[in-house]
DNA sequence: CGAAACTTTGAGACCCTTCAATTACCGTGG
DNA sequence: CCACGGTAATTGAAGGGTCTCAAAGTTTCG
């Protein structure tokens, strides 16, 4: 499940010392429908997670940047596959050891809910994206996801210079996934966004975000995070 | 949020003898942007979660039946909107009573904590539709995801006669902002539905199933809870 | 350096949307 | 109980955005 992670993870101590596994681009950390007996956090690197149908189509549900936590389910069986996009490096605990940890620590507790709910709201946002925005607010609302992924991963501050040269790991592909589209329709939007000279294409990997206000505009939020949280219309009852 | 409510909710105890509120159809009971101070367990009625952009675009992220809970959100605000669109009867306690009862019953606490993943489960599968499906067959999603609905809310048997005739209280705009399509759509794929013998309309908001096979097979899913969380094809590295 | 894979761009098709008109539903009042 | 008016739902026709199919260009990596 994607995921944010703000300074106070506390719970994340568990994964102190904790043996880690090497991921290589398109490396699986966990399949849908195995056994959801271990967690795990990102130490570097950055994953995928993704939901498949049975026809094959798949939906990306959002990326995992260090200091992300994996093993969110209500079961004891994974329903999402997470794979790396970039190399990786990944450390995996016993769920019980992280169970315990909550149970003995209210703090811990407490930081881990806080944890579970920015998720949630990360996938409201997605289904805001895919429900109502168009191909180019999609995709100005990832680049400015993106953004922030960055910067709550790296802990600059939001107007530092280098949030605006940003790294796509990432194939085409798997953005189209994530938003609901078509690579070609992303190659596209990428092209209608950089015509209107808001940013940069360098290499296909890599850009530079040359008018952040204007993408802020046309996906309509101010940060990537919490967009029409603290106020909004509603349908009025006449 | 969306929420499914299986037998052991146990921390819905605490709407024990709470004051309760009537609602009538779009009746908001709480607003985005609110003081999330309250919590509350809908005891009848149905009502709609949904998400506002600033321009007014509006993401409806599910409905919520008897025994379903509001109040799930990481910050002391509410970020989303929750209004009838049935006449409701709901009971609200002050927050401070839910968590004091988690924190005080390890059973409950895991009650709830299960209840958020379901919830977040649902939100998946929500994304997966917008993201991935037409609109013929989110709307045979949609179809299923009512019926199981009513039945996690009735304790009916599953292949009970009575969960085929369904009853639809939202507007079709309403629907439409759930499946991320326009209400002209989903009439018109109402109408498909009707033509291929799946379901038939009795008058605008009731229907019948009466092809529940054909229906799932459209869908993708056996019934609308976990498509493909039990196993699924994912992307093979060559 | 060269080949394979990925990305970009183009042209045409299709699905959903938009705009518009008709029909059905529903609450109100006679 | 029925008539009426307003709102919601359905259906039709035309338009637009995204998808599909195809080819050219670029990047990556052995």
């Amino acid at each position: 499940m994607p995921n944010d992670a703000p300074a106070g993870d506390i719970f994340l101590d568990v994964f102190d010392q904790a043996p880690q596994r090497v991921l290589a681009p398109g490396d699986a950390l966990v399949h849908a429908g195995e056994s959801a007996s271990d967690v795990f956090n990102i130490v570097s690197g950055m994953l995928m997670v993704s939901r498949f149908g049975r026809d094959g189509r798949r939906q990306v549900l959002g990326f995992l940047f260090p200091n992300n936590f994996v093993g969110l389910t209500a079961t004891e069986k994974y329903f999402f596959t997470v794979e790396a996009v970039a190399p990786s490096i990944v450390a995996s605990r016993n769920r019980d050891l992280l169970t315990e940890r909550l149970a003995s620590d209210p703090a811990a507790e407490q930081a881990f809910v806080s944890m579970v709910f920015r998720v949630m709201e990360n996938l409201v946002d997605l289904a805001y994206s895919l429900g109502q925005r168009t191909a180019r607010e999609r995709l100005a609302v990832f680049v400015l996801y993106l953004r922030h992924r960055y910067r709550l991963s790296t802990h600059v501050p939001d107007d530092d210079e280098q949030l605006l040269t940003l790294e796509l790991p990432m194939s085409r592909t798997d953005i189209a996934d994530f938003l609901g589209l078509k690579k070609e329709t992303v190659s596209r939007s990428f092209s209608q966004l950089e015509a209107a000279q808001m940013i940069e294409r360098i290499g296909s990997h890599r850009l530079r975000i040359l008018d952040i206000a204007g993408l802020r505009e046309l996906a309509g939020v101010d940060d990537f995070a919490s967009p029409a949280r603290l106020e909004s219309p509603h349908v009025a009852k006449p």
